[in-house]
RNA sequence: CGGGGCGUAGCGCAGCCUGGUUAGCGCGCCUGCCUUGGGAGCAGGAGGCCGUAGGUUCGAAUCCUACCGCCCCGACCA
């Protein structure tokens, strides 16, 4: 590819717009430019760096027996309606209706149509297993689109569909993707980790997240220091403590006069949030429910979603916390609550406790559950945090911020029951196919990449990635002796099967130095006043600046270990 | 959707508070000269519905109203 003839809009300046670094340089280096919020064109070289990521993870889902297909992105509501997605999906799922008013969506993920497909071509046990994946662009309208590619409306994404006879076959088939998973992206040069996680509204019952490690993560991984154990914060499981043996204490009504927050009464009090309970109220699908956590605590509303099995569940506000318990913010309690009562299990541990005393300006000292109150359950509903132990082994554990790049589920039989996709088992008897679906962010394994490679002059790209893997740099376009050994070295490298960008623009030579150090590409060979000097040319390596010079004649079989070197590790 | 911020040339910004005649600066772009190993220099030039609509006013980029768009913080997720 010649830089002369190519588009790659580089920018001095960082655009506004963009917050976060995989963001700033993809804009810099002309890598992407918006459309609109969380949609994105991809110009030459960050379609090139998607199609290096779409490349690698095609040949490890075949090698893993995944079969590709397409599916349609356009999708009737109806088939929607038969999961009962159709209403449950909420807004991030873009409906509308065709010119004859008939109702349709946009893809966001693609269980029905594929469990579709499954049922009207899948009828017995012998035509199973299947797994079948695509790689597509899908559609969320998501609430807040942001970073790039890290977070868009309209983003590209592989997905996998498993389907098997029976439980233990599923389970076969999520282990080989969850190896496939790893090797993905080891390929793709990224420091991840696999980790519990949460289900959300793909539903099932078992999975998996892979996670880039970058400060820029959107989720908090906790990560054992001993063990293997590896969690999204939002899963992580806490052991429960041993319970306090006090003696119970008398109740004693306080007055707290004004005292709302726990720092406060605290204060007041001479007490430390510890030996405090907080009694916070969400609205789990619009139901008022009361949850009681120590005052240094926070609660998981993940865990405190799946719990109630509900869809959607947030924190009230102060008006709402009056409307459903008749009592301000800041003194709720227990006892004689008129909602319904929580209690996570660090708490039902807990002797002669302070709490709000359910009326405004007071609140209660030794308090004591079963004595003063009755939940309706206790649970594990706070979150973990990185004074915790391990909930397998007890040693400490770490918190880290990570990129979610992929997701396995195990979907069960839900979608299939729903959809009544059945096959004819050996023994006769018609059974649900058990499902799993596996989801890998293509577009997002670019940002995560550049998040992870980078440094004050741009990106870094591992040569997996790269979508050029050298960009050569002809700095004398007007001397006929360098202009023709830049050009017979392209050709030569060219012609060994090298993806190389010649920098033939008619620019100075910091422009170029500085455009090839933005571009991240891992190989750098520059013809210039040296070859007239001393009869070499350089070649320089972008990650670590380590720089030889070489003879033209040596520069291609050192460019080709270079890449099949950094193929395999770096 | 709640909270915060921003829309002026391709990009980054000033001007707005305190309304006034040709709307400015840097980068980029075009032409010429010059220069050629880390985003050179000089000279000349092109490029603007000041986000949109309405209002106030003799007069609006500037004041008011509504709408649209974009970004950041939260809930969602590959």
């Amino acid at each position: 590819m010649r830089y002369s003839q190519s588009l790659i809009p580089t920018l001095k300046e960082t655009p506004a717009e963009a917050e976060v670094v995989s963001h700033r340089l993809l804009l810099r280096a002309g890598f992407i430019r918006k459309l609109s919020a969380g949609v994105y064109s991809y110009l030459p070289l960050g379609l090139a760096a998607v199609r290096k990521v779409e490349q690698i993870v095609r040949e490890e889902m075949n090698r893993a027996g995944a079969q590709e297909l397409l599916m349609p992105m356009v999708q009737p509501a109806d088939l929607w309606r038969e999961t009962g997605r159709y209403e449950k999906y909420g807004p991030e799922l873009l409906r509308f209706r065709d010119r004859h008013d008939r109702e349709s969506c946009l893809g966001p993920t693609h269980e029905e149509v594929i469990t579709d497909l499954a049922r009207r071509e899948i009828r017995s046990y012998r035509d199973l297993p299947k797994n079948l994946y695509q790689i597509q662009t899908k559609f969320r309208d998501e609430i807040r689109p942001r970073f790039g590619l890290m977070r868009g409306r309209e983003f590209i994404m592989k997905d996998a569909y498993s389907f098997d006879v029976d439980d233990t076959q599923a389970g076969v088939a999520y282990q080989r993707m969850y190896e496939a998973y790893q090797r993905i992206f080891s390929r793709c040069g990224l420091e991840f980790r696999a980790v519990d996680a949460d289900t959300g509204t793909i539903g099932g019952n078992f999975s998996h997240e892979f996670m880039v490690l970058a400060d820029t993560g959107e989720d908090t991984l906790v990560i054992c220091s001993s063990c293997d154990y590896a969690s999204n914060i939002e899963k992580a499981a806490i052991a429960a403590s041993d319970a306090d043996e006090s003696p119970l204490l008398e109740l004693e009504k306080v007055e707290t006069p004004g005292k709302r927050k726990v720092a406060a009464v605290c204060d007041f009090m001479e007490i430390k949030p510890s030996e405090l309970v907080k009694t916070l109220v969400f609205l789990a699908d619009g139901n008022p429910v009361a949850v009681l956590v120590r005052g240094d605590r926070e609660v998981q509303a993940v865990k405190l979603k799946n719990l109630l099995g509900a869809v959607e569940v947030e924190m009230a506000d102060d008006k709402q916390v009056y409307e459903a318990t008749g009592v301000p913010t800041g003194y709720l309690g227990p006892v004689n609550i008129k909602i319904k009562l929580l209690v996570d299990q660090e708490v039902a541990g807990m002797k002669n406790f302070v709490i709000g005393a359910n009326e405004k300006n007071y609140h209660l000292k030794n308090v004591n559950m079963g004595r003063d109150f009755e939940p309706s359950a206790v649970a594990d509903l706070r979150q973990i945090t990185r004074d915790d132990p391990c909930p397998i082994c007890g040693a400490g554990l770490g918190l880290k911020e990570g990129i979610e790049v992929g997701h396995i589920f195990k979907l069960g039989t839900g979608y299939s029951q729903a959809m009544e996709a059945f096959f004819q088992d050996s023994d006769g008897q018609e059974k649900p196919m058990v499902m799993g679906c596996y989801g890998i962010g293509v577009s997002r394994i670019v940002a995560a990449a550049i998040e992870q490679n980078h440094d004050d002059n741009g990106m870094i790209f591992p040569m997996p990635l790269a979508p050029m893997q050298v960009i050569l740099l002809n700095l004398g376009i007007s001397d006929e002796h360098i202009t023709a050994t830049a050009e017979s070295l392209y050709q030569e490298l060219l012609n060994k099967g090298v993806e190389i960008l010649l920098d033939d623009r008619d620019e100075r030579p910091g422009s170029k130095f500085k455009d090839a150090d933005l571009l991240g590409i891992p190989l750098r060979i520059t013809v210039g006043k040296r070859l007239t000097k001393d009869g070499v040319v350089e070649l320089r390596q972008r990650r670590d600046g380590t720089t030889e010079e070489l003879t033209p004649e040596q520069v291609s079989a050192r460019v080709l270990d270079l890449i099949a070197a950094k193929m395999i590790s770096e």
